[in-house]
DNA sequence: CCAAAAGTGTTCCGTCTACACCCATGG
DNA sequence: CCATGGGTGTAGACGGAACACTTTTGG
C-alpha cells in the first residue's frame, strides 16, 4: 500500500470518442485524420486531453461537443487503453468512449470543419495507434447494451419505422433477423408506441411511424431483443 | 482535432485492483487499510501508480505481484474512474482492475505484512473514495464473464468437487442454483473432467474431484452456466 | 399492372425448470 | 444406526426459430 503522491511520474490522459451513426442501413463510425506527427494525415478517431479541472467523463462530453455541437448525448466508457509506445509523440494513456446519435442532428458543416466522414463500421480502415482496437471494443459493448436496454432509439429519429428500426439491429449485429419474430417482439413492448402517422419515403405504400416513450419505459423495463 | 502534446496538463495514474477469493462458500475481496492521509486508515483497495516504462496493465500486474507474490494471473479491466475530487490528495485518474487467485496460494505472511484481509463481497464496509463503486462494477463484470467464460477455475484449486463449484456460482451470483439441472450442464463439458480421485474433507462419503482440461476446451470451447 | 415494401399467426422443437429419493460413510 | 452430504432422471412449461402469403400504391 505504498500510495504517495510527490515522486510520481504524471501521465498525460486523453480521451477517444468512437462515435456511431446510422445511416443507409449501415452502423456507421465518425473518423478523422490525424492532425500532427507523427502519424499525420492516418485515420484517427477525434480526441483530446483530459484538463485537471473536469472529470475523465466530464472531458469526454467536451470533445463530443466540440465536434458535433451535441450535448447530453448517451455517453459508456470503453475503457483505458496504456501501452507504453501506443502515442509514437509522448506517453499518453486514453480512455475511449462511445456515443450514440442520430445522424441527421449533426451539423453538416462542423462535420467539414473538422474533416470527419461516417465510416461503415464493416469496412474500417487502418487506423493510427490503438484505434482499430478501441473501435471493436466499443462496438462490442454497444452490441451488448443494445439487447436488453433501449439506446437503439438514440441512433434514430424521433419517429421511425419498424423497418428502419429491424435494420438497424442488422446492421448492429451483423446478421439479418426474421421480420415477423421481430415485430412480434415490439409489440410486447408497449413503451414502442405505435402513431398515426405514415412515412412514405421508404416504399410506396407507406409504413406507420413509431416512438419510443421514456416514461412508460421507466414505468416497465422490460426490454429485450 | 487539436491533439499537440506540450501545454496539456499531465496527471498522476493509478492502478487498484480488485481481488477476488473463493473461502468458506463466500466470494471475498481483499481489502486493506490506506496507509497515509488524507483518508489514513479507511478501508482500500491495494494499488500503485502506473510509472512511465510500463504500461498500464503491466502496472496491475506488478501492483498485485507486491501484494500477493502471484504471477500470470487471470486479469481484467474494470474500467477508468476519474472524478476530479475522487482522490483528495492529489488529481489521480485510476484505472481498476479485477484479479480471480485462488486463495490457498495466497502467501499467508504477505497478507499479515501487508495488512489486508479476506472480506465477504455481500459486507462490505464503507471504504475510501470511489473504492466501492469500483467492486461492485467488478463484481458485475465478473458475474457477467463466469457464465460464458470457463474463469471460475481461476478462483478453485486444481482438484475441486462439485459441490464446491456450485457454491462457488451461488456465491457469485447471489442465489441459489438446482443440483441436478446443475450437474447436467457441467455433464455436458467434455473439459470438466471426472477424476478417480476422492475428497473426503467434505462428507464422510466423499465426493470425486473434478479438472478443468484447457487443452480440451481450447478444442471445442462451449461454456454455459 | 407490376414491382417493392408493409403487414400479419401458427407450428415445431429444443431448452430450461421443477422436483424426490437412494447411497455411502464416519462417528 | 443415523446424520450428513453425494449422486442421479423425467416430465411439463416456456421461449425462440422457421416459415408464406396478402395488401397497398406509385409509376
Amino acid at each position: 500500500m505504498t500510495k504517495y503522491y510527490i515522486e510520481h511520474q504524471k501521465i498525460l490522459v486523453s480521451v477517444d470518442c468512437i462515435i456511431f451513426g446510422f445511416e443507409q442501413n449501415k452502423l456507421k463510425v465518425l473518423l478523422g485524420h490525424r492532425p500532427i506527427d507523427p502519424g499525420k494525415g492516418a485515420w484517427s478517431l477525434y480526441g483530446g486531453f483530459v484538463r485537471n479541472e473536469e472529470s475523465v467523463d466530464e472531458a469526454a462530453d467536451r470533445v463530443l461537443f466540440e465536434l458535433t455541437g451535441l450535448r447530453n448525448v448517451y455517453m459508456r466508457q470503453v475503457g483505458a487503453f496504456g501501452s507504453v509506445d501506443r502515442d509514437p509523440g509522448a506517453r499518453v494513456v486514453s480512455v475511449a468512449y462511445y456515443a450514440l446519435i442520430n445522424v441527421k442532428d449533426y451539423d453538416q458543416k462542423l462535420l467539414a470543419e473538422h474533416h470527419v466522414e461516417w465510416v461503415n463500421i464493416e469496412e474500417l480502415p487502418e487506423m493510427f495507434s490503438d484505434h482499430k482496437k478501441m473501435i471493436l471494443k466499443a462496438r462490442k459493448l454497444m452490441q451488448q447494451k443494445i439487447r436488453t436496454e433501449p439506446i437503439s432509439f438514440q441512433l434514430l429519429p424521433g419517429l421511425f419505422t419498424l423497418t428502419q428500426l429491424q435494420r438497424l439491429y442488422e446492421a448492429v449485429n451483423g446478421e439479418e433477423v426474421d421480420k415477423r419474430n421481430f415485430r412480434k417482439r415490439i409489440k410486447e413492448m408497449d413503451f414502442i408506441e405505435k402513431t398515426t402517422l405514415i412515412d412514405k419515403t421508404g416504399s410506396k405504400r407507406g409504413a406507420f411511424l413509431y416512438r419510443f416513450n421514456k416514461n412508460a419505459y421507466n414505468e416497465d423495463s422490460n426490454f429485450k431483443l
